[in-house]
DNA sequence: CGAATATCAGTGACACTGAAATTA
DNA sequence: CTAATTTCAGTGGCACTGATATTC
């Protein structure tokens, strides 16, 4: 590997890092009038996805984090009244998690509205560019 | 604004989040044997790239943190002994922080390197891939 | 008993806000 | 006196590890 390539990875890293905490920086304000933070906001969103109860340990792998890191998440989400936790009556260990209504709502009424930041961040790139852009990161994505 | 535009700025954002929380991981490994955290590493490296002595306010612009934040970076990096700070002759409020040789040295080995997290990362994109990556990136970065 | 699941307890990294000190 | 710069003190969000209870 010579120096410009190597080069081109330090800057990648720093865009990608740099460009990322922007959007957890804007979102973080638009989410704090809704009681929700921004780890809570994603964890929510796949909930919601997923419609039906999940294990605390696929929520965590959807997540990429660890099982403890999901339970202390869940605790907010639920005390907040987003989600509720259910005994799997299959499997006494697990604990499944689900969205309510009122999160359920939530999440929807926040993909109505504007979402400022993420818009305001992609604002000036084309339909194209976005589209380009979104199946270069899903690559990154894929293995690994 | 439809729902399928509204879609992929969603997708956006978490592939944007998931992508650099991976890449901020694996970087905190590399690093730690080096007595160095992700963010201190951003700093050093920011720091070792000027050349120069730096101002407190002018460091946490571009890393665009709070001069507060930056403050506490650099009395680790300090405390390292990889950075030195300055008083700056012209301006008595001003502190001056420059990259000691040891820090130069850090930073130029952790380029020599292999840099697996980032190597990894990257690794199964094309050259004209991680262009095209890198000049999104950057385009996001511009305005706003 | 061993493996899986979630939780408890504690820690670390990292940015924020607001107030205070110093100097221009 | 006002403005700029840095630092002090405290807080919050968020993920980690290791140990423990419960259940398969």
């Amino acid at each position: 590997m010579n120096n410009c390539e190597q080069e081109i990875l330090v800057r990648l890293a720093e865009l990608l890092t740099r460009t990322s905490w922007r959007l957890r920086r804007g979102e973080r304000k638009e989410l704090a009038p809704f009681g929700l933070t921004f780890a809570q906001a994603r964890a929510l969103r796949v909930l919601a996805a997923a419609g039906e109860p999940t294990r605390i340990g696929d929520l965590a792998n959807t997540l990429e984090i660890v099982p403890r890191s999901a339970t202390t998440m869940v605790d907010g989400l639920e005390l907040a009244g987003f989600v509720a936790r259910l005994i799997d009556p299959l499997d006494r260990r697990s604990v499944l998690v689900v969205a309510t209504s009122q999160g359920r709502d939530l999440i929807a009424r926040l993909a109505d509205e504007r979402r400022t930041s993420a818009e305001a961040l992609f604002a000036h790139l084309s339909a194209e560019e976005k589209s380009e852009l979104l199946r270069l990161l899903e690559s990154l994505s894929k293995d690994s």
